[in-house]
DNA sequence: CCGTGGATATCGACC
DNA sequence: GGTCGATGTCCACGG
């Protein structure tokens, strides 16, 4: 498009009527922007599941790649949505903006309905950055590898990942006795799920390597919830309070 | 406030100077309304995980609840957020723009720093209104208590979210030949971890009634994924297709 | 494509 | 306030 305006990276119409409204998103969509609506509406699903939402005042944005999200002035999540790859429609019924969003498999559909349309905004600006975040479970396995003694006295790392008949093994070492050790690691406080899992590597770990071996199952993790520390207990597992490194 | 504009249930500026935009997020702070930000920006979160975005152009919305919302052009999820319950802050830094929320329990702090304000919008506007979801699994209970031959001819429902060791129990009942039945409802296609589910229950329930008390378990959804059906012949347990209520 | 497990999960219910 | 289970979970990854 030479349109020399067609750089311009917002566009905003306030108290639009519908047809401008109805313009201003359909062209929005058409040029992949982050589309916005702000007003007095109804919101309906039917899909999955099926809800409808009374009047109300609702932030609504399109996103380019289909997904659409139906935000009210409370919680972090949106009252409604639709999951991307969907298709965004805006078209007027009966004198009123409606906003679709479509997808099959499965089937559902989105539907909101202005009764006022205070704001239109269209941003046409892409974000091309990636997140960047630590402190992951990886981490802290870089941390007990390189300080092994942060498990306990005399404990040596023999492999990361190894792999058992119940899956991967976290890390996979030795004690200060040689006895097998088996760690499984968690970035944040961890329930009965963890101690399961860990005694599942323990119990295939004891029947890959001999009869009568016996190996030692120890939890790595910030903290854990009581129910966990009871079943570990239980099972002869131990636990290492341990959290991710700091930065 | 006396000011007649109080009233006014929009604000908003275009490529406004960072003392502008600053004042306009902390008037609409101030009244509670739902503050939205486009522009350039670089995020930071700091709390339970750490992260960090390179600059972008992302859509900023900041609740009267305390929760904030950090979206790009991709995706049903945010980049970043903040939980309800956050204290937002706006002020100049370096002759830039930035937003910070933050709360303590856990300590967290997002923080986004605008290299370039397109767009800071406020609405005043307020919801009111609730979701009304159905064909919900709570559909699902209903129909089968009042249709209970459809999980087979013959059963007869005693309670449910009958208490176990193991949790609440869907619903619990005995079949013609008075034999006792779990029932474990999902409204969707279940895989291992509802048979794992079921079957915590059914042995929380034998150990419960008696020694040798033998309990039938059966799981109630749409359908069943494959290892999930080996799972429950595995286990003895049963499946019954039903769907939550069309409508 | 389906299935499985993780998440700064979120959210509600219950203790 | 914590703890646990459910979610229209979403999401990435592996078979």
């Amino acid at each position: 498009m030479s349109d020399p305006e067609y750089g311009q990276r917002t566009e905003t119409l306030q108290r639009p009527t519908p047809a401008a409204a109805r313009d201003a998103v359909a062209t929005g969509i058409e040029r992949d922007a982050l589309v916005t609506v702000y007003g007095r509406c109804t919101v309906d699903y039917d899909g999955r599941a099926t809800s409808f939402l009374e009047e109300g005042d609702r932030h609504v944005m399109l996103k380019p790649d289909g997904a659409s999200l139906v935000h009210t002035d409370e919680g972090q999540q949106p009252v409604n949505w639709q999951p991307p790859g969907c298709d965004h429609e805006a078209f007027c019924e009966d004198g009123a903006l409606v906003l679709e969003s479509l997808r099959s498999t499965p089937d559902e559909r989105l539907r909101v309905r202005f009764q006022e349309v205070l704001q239109v905004s269209a941003f046409a600006g892409t974000d091309e950055s990636e997140l960047a975040l630590i402190g992951t479970e990886e981490d802290l396995r870089q941390r007990l590898l390189e300080e092994p003694d942060l498990l306990e006295s005399g404990f040596t790392p023999l492999a990361t990942e190894r792999d058992t008949p119940a899956g991967a093994v976290d890390i996979y070492g030795e004690d200060a006795a040689g006895q097998a050790v088996v760690v499984e690691l968690k970035r944040r406080r961890v329930g009965p799920d963890a101690v399961g899992q860990l005694r599942r590597y323990v119990d295939a770990l004891e029947r890959d390597l001999h009869a009568e071996a016996t190996v030692r199952g120890i939890l790595v993790a910030p903290s854990v919830t009581d129910r966990a520390s009871r079943l570990l207990t239980e099972h002869g597992l131990e636990f290492v309070s341990l959290e991710p490194p700091a930065e």
